[in-house]
DNA sequence: ATGAAAGCGCTAACAT
DNA sequence: ATGTTAGCGCTTTCAT
């Protein structure tokens, strides 16, 4: 392996053409004939020819990156901790693999959220992955930059991949029905988020379609928020054998709570979470929960701003299923959970 | 906040000197005069300059990145899910604010893994954060560039961030002889793993201390193996008391299998994690844990990459301190763990 | 100590 | 359809 880096000068030469020619069939670029687009394949290839993405950037005026952003709580280590923002990295570092794309990560803290959506917005390339980003700031990112996909549903013109949380909700909810739980309670997120918003509605429908009384509360997605709300909902409501909640985290709380009370989980109050993150095969009992596919909807985002300006209002829809571990009751006659009961490479 | 982006041209024309001086004052070359650099450093600052990073690297022939790298497992979703690097990252990202600097991350295979590191090397340019890569595979970084700092000891000449995991043993132990534990076991890491390895030695220094029987396990730093570990020693030795373990996935492993085998934690058998990641907050009981400073070592790591080439043999120390849980008895006259017992943040 | 000038590898007008 | 040429913004000799 030679220490000589080819360039687009050496590529036209051994294909005898110029190098305006090589840089048509490199950028594909239409008006060149198809022998000598194939001449110059063909020099491209036999040389190992990577275009230099200085270079090119430099003479272009625009570079290749793609910016994934998140909103980070300052108090807390959130991007940091939290099992999400991983999955995403994870989702698309494979899909920017070899197609010489830079992914720039930002973490910006809620006081300068906006200029930071500005500032961003206005040296974006390829475009944006919103991680966590609150409807009006990925509103105002759109209004700056179409160039932008946000991986939960937002503001209706902000391009959005959209995981079935209605859907998820309503089937967690059936399940604990199923399951015999008739005090099914929920644990919800925050108001103004846009996930909390689906799942409360997908439980709302799930318990007008089962007769169920409604006994739900809010709180933050963190483990403290699901620990506070769970300990509200059975000091209020005693009875309870059955709880969902909104997300993982909330959910180990969840359990932590239950526990705390005398009661145990599953016998007494089985437990749905949302996610499938880490977190979910190390609470104990490890927790059933509804699998939402962060990674193949962080590469599928990513593809999309790969391919161009993703159109406004599109919605990429991905379906959202059940995860049984130990933390719902067992029906007779259904296999236990393999032991250890939760995913074998973590 | 007008659109106009200036070049060095203008930052020469504005302090009255030519391109070359301004790019001397601006990479603080030698042989300018003092009063030149001053009228220099006034028009960048006036003008609010910022070099154009691909026009550097076109010219220069170097570009300004850090890498960071971790080996991947194919079959688990590891660098995904593992809290450990969304942790690395969260370290790095603000010390990389503002330095005009790239994060390029590469989740490398096991099986294409020496070739991929062969490739990272040649084409680094500030150097590589290695975040989880076996001590040959560091080496032979380090063989090929010296721009590289290990996240944990590793080959002794490869620079490294040394986490105080001996120490953080052999206090472990301590802590659960101190609690009244007689009968304490260990759940080590792999052998050939690094970490591993001194956590194993400061486990074993405690024993011989407080003259303790070694009771120990070795499995997979994950969840599985953890379970697998004290499945196995408490079958072994039903008189168990305590237990450390040396990963906090290990350790909810660890807490499911004392579960399993109708023990109570911490009732009958106290529990000590190593790491203090998202997930010991996340078990039931929460997990008392020696809590090692991951971000501040990534930023330092990569700070030592902006500085230069980092010594070869370097060692930076951290130390490990034991965060309290519930997953460990209470001894009397000790208040208790701030309800509900965990990271208020998570 | 300072400036002039030649590229770095590529794209994009502009010619042909 | 193809080639010629002029930069993109910067670093870096080489003169002065």
């Amino acid at each position: 392996m030679s220490k000589f880096k080819p360039t687009i000068e050496d590529v036209g030469r051994a294909a005898g053409v110029s190098r305006a020619t090589a840089s048509r069939v490199i950028n594909n670029a239409p008006g060149v004939a198809a022998p000598l687009r194939a001449r110059v394949e063909a020099a491209i290839a036999s040389l190992g020819y990577r275009p230099d993405e200085h270079a090119r950037a430099l003479a272009s005026g625009r570079t290749r990156a793609v910016d994934v952003v998140a909103i980070s709580c300052p108090d807390a280590g959130w991007l940091g901790n939290h099992p999400y923002f991983g999955r995403v990295l994870a989702g698309m570092v494979p899909v920017l693999d070899g197609v010489n794309t830079q992914l720039r990560l930002h973490a910006i803290g809620r006081g300068q959220a906006a200029d930071a959506i500005d500032e961003i917005a206005a040296n974006a390339t390829l475009g944006a992955v919103l991680a966590d980003v609150p409807p009006d700031l990925a509103a105002r990112f759109h209004r700056r930059c179409r160039r932008v996909v946000s991986m939960v549903p937002t503001s209706s013109v902000v391009p959005g991949m959209a995981a079935d949380n209605i859907g998820g909700a309503y089937a967690a909810i059936e399940e604990l029905h199923r399951l015999g739980c008739r005090r099914i309670a929920a644990v919800h997120g925050p108001i103004l988020n846009p996930c909390a918003t689906e799942r409360r509605t997908g439980h709302r429908r799930a318990i007008e379609r089962f007769g169920l009384a409604e006994l739900s509360a809010d709180e933050d997605f963190n483990r403290h928020g699901g620990y506070r709300a769970t300990q509200r909902l059975l000091e209020r409501h005693p009875d309870i054998d059955g709880i969902f909640v909104a997300c993982d985290l909330m959910a180990a709380g969840a359990i932590q709570a239950i526990t705390a009370s005398g009661r145990r989980v599953p016998d007494d109050v089985s437990v749905i979470g949302f996610d499938d993150s880490i977190v979910a095969s190390c609470t104990n009992p490890p927790l059933t929960t509804m699998g939402l596919p962060v990674e193949e909807m962080a590469a599928a985002a990513t593809r999309l701003l790969l391919d161009g300006v993703p159109p406004s209002g599109l919605r990429m829809r991905f379906p959202v299923k059940l995860v049984r571990r130990d933390s719902t009751r067992r029906v007779a006659g259904t296999a236990p959970a393999e032991p250890p009961n939760g995913l074998m490479n973590c």
